[in-house]
DNA sequence: GTGCCACTTCAAGTCAACTTGAGGTCAAGG
DNA sequence: CCTTGACCTCAAGTTGACTTGAAGTGGCAC
């Protein structure tokens, strides 16, 4: 009835060396082993889906290892997936406006891309960081740089730039 | 007329560092130095707004510095415009779709979230690599891992997922 | 003239999510 | 019984985009 790790690796498409990495970040459990090797229940697979769209929706490895109870079961708190969906929209709303931008500079026929009004619009947007760089940032929980150091707290801290993501209330 | 590197910062919100950091990049230039203080011209704020909005389409840094023709003038192709648009249009449709599984999910009367048809649906999309996680791959350009030792090129190669990011032809 | 402090440089650190490498072990096939 | 190949462990490396720290410097206010 177990899977080995292969055979997991094979069905969910997840290398064995994530495997063993999410076993050892607690997001999976093996429920044994033939010699070496580990064997996990065929239920992992519906685990490593649900860890699949945790990632999808811009969840860390880390967040997702607390949307499980300690019993294993997922116990998902709605609240966080309808923030979190929030804040996708956020973010796609975002990349349809850079999206539609991209694709009005790719058949506008001013000389030069800075010569287009819709370009320079998109530019200023970019520029008061209405948009917010995706990669690592996009969805996903993140920290704000300290600047503890650098910039003491007496010393008009205005310097840094606000909510590069929207993270506050607009 | 030259602003200086606090200057720029306040006024684009880029950190100094950042700016620094840039300009060792090739990014940006500095146009000179009062002591030991850079000097910018005050056209590297469009220069930044055009970077910001670069990473935002999903551009990496080294990608948007091969957008500026070595004369510093902006020389974009518009076909690579039009292929990251659409790269952005995928994965705004994926994006899309999480968002609704995740609403749906919030929202969703059935006791557990296993029990959902709608998150079941959204589970095994996840699952099937249709999805593919956001963050730092999202839409950028992003490199396929080797795999060339440990999977030899006799063995057959099924076992590594394809396409987690619909990289091929749909 | 002299002190301060914000700038400078350069090297190294950070972060997330994995991957890779070296060296070890073991079940199974011949 | 012995080889072999696929797994194992643990440590270290990778990637991109920065940040941080230590040590140095120089313009400007006094």
């Amino acid at each position: 009835m177990a899977l080995d790790i292969t055979e997991v690796a094979k069905r969910s498409g997840v290398p064995a060396s994530t495997l063993r990495f999410y076993e050892e970040k607690g997001l999976i459990v093996s429920v044994g082993r033939r010699g070496l090797r580990r064997l996990f229940d065929p239920r992992v697979l519906e685990r490593l889906a649900l860890i699949a769209l945790g990632r999808a929706a811009g969840f860390s490895l880390d967040e997702i290892g607390r949307m499980f109870a300690p019993d294993g079961r997922p116990r998902i708190d709605r609240r966080v997936l309808a923030s979190k969906a929030e804040e996708l929209d956020r973010t796609i709303q975002k990349l349809s406006a850079v999206r539609d931008g991209l694709q009005h500079a790719a058949v506008c026929p001013a000389p030069s891309h800075m010569e287009c009004p819709t370009f320079r619009r998109l530019l200023r947007g970019a520029a008061s960081g209405t948009i917010g760089a995706p990669g690592n940032k996009l969805a996903s929980g993140r920290r704000e740089p300290e600047y503890s150091k650098s910039a003491k707290p007496g010393k008009a801290p205005r310097f840094r730039r606000r909510n590069k993501n929207n993270r506050g209330k607009p």
